[in-house]
DNA sequence: TATGAATTTCTGTTAATACAGAAATCAAAG
DNA sequence: CTTTGATTTCTGTATTAACAGAAATTCATA
């Protein structure tokens, strides 16, 4: 696939800010080729448009799989696997917020609950360590119920609330 | 400053986490530790508590500072800096949120203006990719409005706004 | 301005990660 | 059962990051 100078700025530097968000440069490029793609394309066509190894880009695909970021589309008479992901910003966010919270934030939790529990016991760790290591799980906590209670509402829905943050700030700030 | 094995193991696991956000080991371990410690500490006492290297603790203090993360406190009669962090929760997630945004959200919209720019008058960037390209710009723009709007809001405004969207699901999800 | 303690910067080493290319494995169609 | 194309795994290399120790610098105090 041919790519304009823009295009190559674009996905350029998204492979940088992937390299930010723990995922590796192929991984984050790959995903901006496929998001400004007008069609589905192969792992060969990804392969030579980003000038990386073929090994790289299987390797990638996978990873960005693993995220729930592809879409797989078969194409008549062709073998060949063709992968697309969202075009939709808010999908895609959606998305990786949800990778994130089974990468991070659910681990983090198990391991402060497991912290919690044997500071209980251990009768060596101060209670103001105790009470910190509480906070921390019932901030995450919140969150997570939070990301459960937005995660399935529409977009509109969303921007409706985002709006509502804006009025909640304007009348605090005037009384 | 001696660890009971719970910290420890919160110290270890929150070094693991920073790995996935981009800062090094060393950085979210000092981190970890400041925000257990129930005093401030100094370079030296964080060197012999985490066991690494003097100059890597003080480049970590330098990252952790410049993420505007480190109270520096200093005592009577000592000469040393000694380093704490907020206790709060929410507090340090904004400030970690303040820190991305200005790292990661800022140099991605300026790119994108960029793009859109050059887009407009190179005559070889497909419209559609022209569009993708807007949609996305314009979706960092909502986040960044929003998080002006509620970067100053006090916590217990936050956990309202929470409980709010909770009930507009709710409210949606009966229509 | 001289001194000594502390911090920061510099340098070389080690460890971890990213990557390409080759080899092996797998799967579908004839 | 074989062929063909694709994917995955393996191996070696290069790049990047982490780290320790030494050297240089800074800065408060005398």
């Amino acid at each position: 696939m041919k790519l304009t100078p823009v295009m190559e700025k674009y996905i350029l530097h998204w492979g940088e800010m992937g390299t930010r968000w723990g995922v590796n440069r192929t991984v984050a490029q790959i995903h901006a080729l496929l998001f400004l793609s007008s069609r589905p394309l192969n792992a060969e066509e990804i392969t030579e448009t980003l000038g990386v190894a073929r090994s790289n880009v299987s390797t990638s695909i996978k990873e960005l799989q693993s995220w729930g970021l592809l879409k797989t589309v078969s194409q008549m008479g062709d073998r060949r696997e063709h992968f697309s992901t969202m075009k939709d910003p808010w999908e895609l966010f959606y998305t990786i917020m949800e990778g994130r919270k089974q990468r991070e934030l659910d681990p983090t939790m198990t391991v402060l609950r497991e912290c919690v529990l044997e500071s209980e016991i251990d009768n060596e760790t101060p209670e103001e360590v105790k009470a910190r290591i509480k906070d921390v799980l019932e901030f995450m906590e919140t969150l997570d119920t939070w990301h459960d209670q937005i995660k399935d509402l529409p977009k509109s829905t969303l921007l409706k609330l985002i709006k509502l943050g804006a009025k909640v700030k304007n009348f605090l700030g005037k009384t």
